[in-house]
Formats: structure tokens, C-alpha cells, sequence
DNA sequence: TATGAATGAGGATTCATTCAT
DNA sequence: AATGAATGAATCCTCATTCAT
């Protein structure tokens, strides 16, 4: 029974984000959005804090597999590069209610000591996995700027169509995918180097 | 009075914005940050709502006169699209605490009434700028997929700097200067077409 | 089984009353303190109650018994009055713990219908013990205001080593043997009297 | 306002400790006894535990003064002795409800930090002040065990009145001044020495 | 203009208990 | 015999708001 509840209430959570946003995502909407008593969630998950926490890692799983997912299917470094790009666009997560939630999550991580070490984490792995995909495309400056921008419009484009209320990740990709093109091509060349395997 | 008493109470709501998110962004709090009572602020705002949203106008307020100085000091297409995006990170109000002051009252306009039309207002007057400048500059289609990327680059910048809780307003207008050169840089030249006046 | 879980739940029970107090010894503590869960006491008692009720049982007829044997081994009068002191004393039950849980214990006695009846069955049974002992030594007049001072100095040593959270039996024993001895030197001694029996 | 409410508040927490104990002693109750919002108790109090501080400081304070009043008075050591002890059992502290709520606070102290703190001063003061007097009667063995043993009466008697739900201060106030007679008359007296002023 | 008193609604959490298995 | 799921009542506390002064 655990791991179904724990995923329903977790659902919950993510829709009452979208729906009420932080301030007003309670403990009783939850369970009334999941159809459960209010007292369950503190049976299956610690507290509040914990089922937030517990959604937000449930929602970077669901992206890092999307990344894992679009990696494997890449055959090379430009294509690595886009993968990840189009892993944080892609239309089971790309949707408004995520983005809602997300976005909910996200502007609470500042005040919040375990939401702010999750999302500490996402950043980190994102740079780390564009980093090292742009490593064997251009040489380190535009490494580190070009990881910086590109991550910048990831999220600058979750943020957008968060408040916009309108998901549209066909638009997003393109516009992402235009930026990398624009970066590999005004970009020096890196000089022939190994090519490493990536790590998500 | 009242002036001194409003602006007090504005500053005093971003700081606490800052400091403790939106969800515990209190009444209380505010009054205590600004050194009065609680009681004042429906004294001389309706009620939090008013406060909030005479908060938001003030932040956009001061952009918007950011944007509209830096418009001023341009004197050809190209300087009006780099002005725009250097208003956005203007050190005066690309700090810490306007930052998170920022995210947190964003998050949650989708929520709110008052702010999400108040987002809204800030995101059409950030497109139409964008457009109206790069319209002098590259094709139609270039404008509409450049402003819309442009402007998430901006909230991308803002929402990274907000979660790293540090504002490095140089290396934000760094990487934006540099999408708009390799915008420039890649596209299209629009042709001959008549210069209109800016309007903000 | 019946017997050993009982007993297993009742020293639980006695060990959170010592480790939490009254209010905050729950079900649920009990429970992970005996290790078994939360419904096992349902099941074996019909509540919280009697389970309380039960545990006060069981500390009272431990007291009991160590009357009895002490009481047993005395062969005059005086001796006698000693050992009902003495058995409270004794250091199988005057530890930190035991202590820590008739305090909790009693103190909730006055609210609680069950335990207040107990806790009138051990005043009067201890009344009732001193009193029979002193009748063969002083005069009545001295039995009663013997009697009362002794319980309530018994008490209070049990108090006050509670209170202290340091069970010191040798010096509890000394001040109650203490002050028998100056009550029977200075009480008048009764005329020739034929001997009871004990009664506990 | 602010001294009318808590001590308002105060008295109906002594009720309340005394009509419910300390488990079913809530901030709604004690709100309701003293017939007003359950809020105000957090206005005046900074929650439960403040309150509850602030009750056993009143009831200490006031038992402080009593020692004081009856200290003036005495004339001559041993009756600083009588006067601390018959100060324990003034009618007006000495009735049912106090009783019933000093049982309540005082076996939580245990497990209750503020209240621990409070209980220590109230034994530290008692036996200060016993040693004090006594000092000046017997010598310093008989002062040791006099003290702690006077101390374990004075507590002993409260306890079994509380506990017997009847606070018969006369009979109390008899059984310690005996214990005193007692222990003065088998005491060595002590060598002359210089009389010092009275602490309280 | 400003304060502090007071309230009531709502929020997270705890807990004894019941029930199906 | 024993467990874990589930509940509903109750508890402390927070907070926006109102009102008399």
C-alpha cells in the first residue's frame, strides 16, 4: 500500500501546487485532492516538509530520466548537447501542471533548507551534464559561458511559460535548439580531443 | 504622511519577501521590519493584497524607468535592444534582496489575481519593446522567435541568479550581450524600413 | 502469550511514564518502546486506560510484596514499623525509573477515575499498616498523628528523590528509620496490650 | 491591560491544572475558564509554555512572600524554623485548588524544561532557608538530615492532602511542628554562636 | 494618525481507536 | 496473535482583519 499511496499523495501535491500554489497548498487539499484523510499523509510521509521534499525528488527523477533516456539515442557531442536541452522540453514533462508546481517548488527552495539542497542538485547535475557535452565541441571559455546561457534559458523558458499559463514545448525546443545552433557556430572549434563518456 | 508611511511599507514587504519567502511573508512581519504596527498598513493600504500588489507595481515601476533612461542614452537599433536588456540588470536593482523579492511575488501571481495581471503587463511591455527595436534590425521572423527568446534569457538570468542567491548583474549582461550579437550576428538584415519612435 | 505480553507492555509503559511524563506517554511510544505495535495494547488491554490502570496495579503489588517480606522477618513491634517503612524503600523499586513513573502516575491520579481509585486503596492500606504496628507501641492519640506524619514523610521522600531525579534509598531509609525513632522516643508508651495479627 | 489579562490567565490555568490536571489542561480550556479567546492567550503568552511558566512564577512568588511575611514576625530562631514551615501551609495557598495545580505543574517538571528550572529554585530556596535556621539550633549533622527530612515533610504533606483531594492545613501545620519539636528536643543544641540575619 | 485589544478561521500535527486481513 | 491502514477528534499555533480609543 505504501508506495501507492506515497506516489497518489505525491500527485496530489504536484497538482495542488499548480492549482492553489505554495502559500495555499494544504495539508487538507492535498488529501482532499487525493481523497484521503489529512492524517494519512502524515502516516506515509514524516510532515509537510517531507512530502515536499519527497515531490520534488520525484519530479527530478522524471527529468533525469528523460535525460538518461534522449542520451542513449545520441551518437554524437552536438547531438548530446541537444539531448539534454530537448530531455528538459519534453511533453510528458513539459505540461502546465508541472510547470506550475515546479515553479511553486522552486521560488519556495530559497526558504526552505530541503527543497533548497534538491534544487542545488538539479543545478548542479546541469551543468555538469552540459559542461561536459559542449567540452568536445568548443574550446573552454564558451564552455563555461555557454553552459552558464544555456542553462539560463532552460529555465528562462520554464519560467515563461509557467506565467504565461501556457506550456509549449515545441517553441521552447526551437528556441533552445537555435541558441546551441548560434553558440556551436560563432564558437572556435575545440582541437581534436578523446571523446569521454557522458554522465548524467 | 502617507507617502513616507506607503513607500516604508513597500520597502519593508521586499525585505521580507527576501528573507522569508511569500508564504511567511506576514502582516506582522512587515510592520515589525518597518519598525510600525501591523494596524498601519490597512491604515494606509486596503488590506495585505493592496500592499502586495502596490509592491509589484513599484518593483516594475522602477524598471520601467530603468528601461525607459537607458532607451534614452541609444542612438541606434542595436543600442535600443542592448539597452533594454541592460535596464533588466541595472546593479540598482539586480540585488539579492530585490531578487528574491521578485520570485517570490512571481511564483505566486498565477494565484493572485492582482499580480498575475500585473505579470502579465510586464511580460507584453518587455515583448513589444524587444520586437519594436529588433524590427529594425532582422526579418519578422527573426523578431518574433528573437524577443521570445530574448526575454526568456532575461527571466533565465534572473531566476538562476535568485536561486544561487547571488547576482552577478556583469556576467548576466554578459551572456545576454552576447545572445543578442549572435542573434544580430546570424540573421537576416532586415531591409531599408522606416525608424519609429520607441515606445515603453 | 496473554501473561508476557502484559507484562512486557506494563514495564513499557512504566519505562515511558519515567522517559516522557504523563502527557506524552502515547500508545505509540509504548508500542516501539516493547517493540511490538500500537494495536497489540487493544488487543491485550481494551485501552489506554486499563492499561494504566494495570501498570499501577502491577507497581502496587510489587510494594505489596515487598511489605509483606520484609514484615515477615520482624519479630517485635518496632521491627515491625521499620519494615512497612523499610519495604518502601527497597531498592528493587525506589530506582530513578519507578520513581520517575509513580510520580507521573499519581499525579494524575486526581483526574482519572481508575487510578484515583488505586490510589485510595494504597493510602488506606499503608494508613492502616502503620497504624496497627504503632497501636502496640503508643497511644492512639500518638497512632493517628503517627500514622499521618509517617505516610506523609513516606511520600514525600519518594517526592522529593522524584524531584531530584536521584533515588537515594540509604538516605531515605535513615530519615524515616530516623524519624520513627524520635517518635517513639518521645511518644508515650502503651499500657500492656494483647498482640494482633498483621494485616496487609 | 496587559497585568489585568495574564493574571486572569494565570488563575484560570491554576483552575484548570487543578479541575483537569496537567494532560487535559488546554489552551482552550484555560481560554474558556478565564472567558476569553483561546487567542489571547498567545497574545499576552507567547503559547502554552510561557503560560505555564508564568503560573508556577505567580504561585512561587507568592509562597515567597508568605516565608517573608512569617519570617518578620518570628522573634527568635526556632521560630524562623516554625515560620517557614507554618508559611508552606497558609490557608491562603494551603486550600485544594492550589494544591491540585502545584501536583499538576510539579510532577510535569520532570519532562518540562522551563517548569524543571522553577521546581529547582522552589528546593533550592526551601532548603536554603531551613538550613539557615536550623544552623542556629542543632548542630551541623542534625542540620543536614533536618533540612532534607523538614523538606520531605513539608512536600509529603502537600502530596498527601493533594492526593486525599482535602488540604487540611491545621493537621498539616501540627504534624511538621511536632516533626520540629521532635527534632529540636533530640538534637544536640549547638555552641553559642552569632546570630545571623535572615535570607530569603 | 496610530495603537493595541480581540477574534475567528485555518493550518500542521498528534493520538487513541477501529477494522480488515 | 498480530499488523498496518485509516480515521476523526483534538491541540497548539499563526494570521489577517476589525474595532475602540
Amino acid at each position: 500500500m505504501q508506495p501507492i499511496r506515497r506516489r497518489q499523495l505525491i500527485l496530489a501535491t504536484i497538482r495542488c501546487m499548480s492549482e492553489y500554489g505554495f502559500a495555499r497548498t494544504t495539508i487538507a487539499r492535498i488529501g482532499k485532492t487525493a481523497g484521503v484523510t489529512p492524517s494519512i499523509i502524515h502516516h506515509y510521509f514524516g510532515g509537510k516538509d517531507d512530502l515536499l521534499e519527497a515531490t520534488v525528488r520525484f519530479l527530478l527523477e522524471q527529468l533525469r530520466q528523460n535525460v538518461v533516456r534522449q542520451l542513449t539515442q545520441a551518437t554524437n557531442a552536438r547531438q548530446r548537447v541537444e539531448a539534454i536541452i530537448a530531455a528538459n522540453f519534453a511533453d510528458d514533462q513539459f505540461n502546465d501542471e508541472t510547470l506550475a508546481a515546479w515553479m511553486a517548488l522552486w521560488a519556495q527552495a530559497q526558504h526552505h533548507h530541503g527543497l533548497h539542497r534538491l534544487q542545488q542538485i538539479y543545478a548542479r547535475r546541469l551543468q555538469s551534464n552540459l559542461r561536459h557535452a559542449l567540452r568536445q565541441l568548443v574550446d573552454e571559455n564558451a564552455v563555461q559561458r555557454g553552459a552558464f546561457g544555456l542553462a539560463a534559458l532552460v529555465d528562462g523558458l520554464w519560467l515563461n511559460c509557467s506565467l504565461n499559463g501556457e506550456a509549449n514545448g515545441a517553441l521552447a525546443r526551437a528556441v533552445a535548439l537555435n541558441y546551441i545552433d548560434k553558440l556551436l557556430r560563432t564558437a572556435q572549434p575545440v582541437p581534436t580531443q578523446s571523446v569521454e563518456s557522458d554522465h548524467v
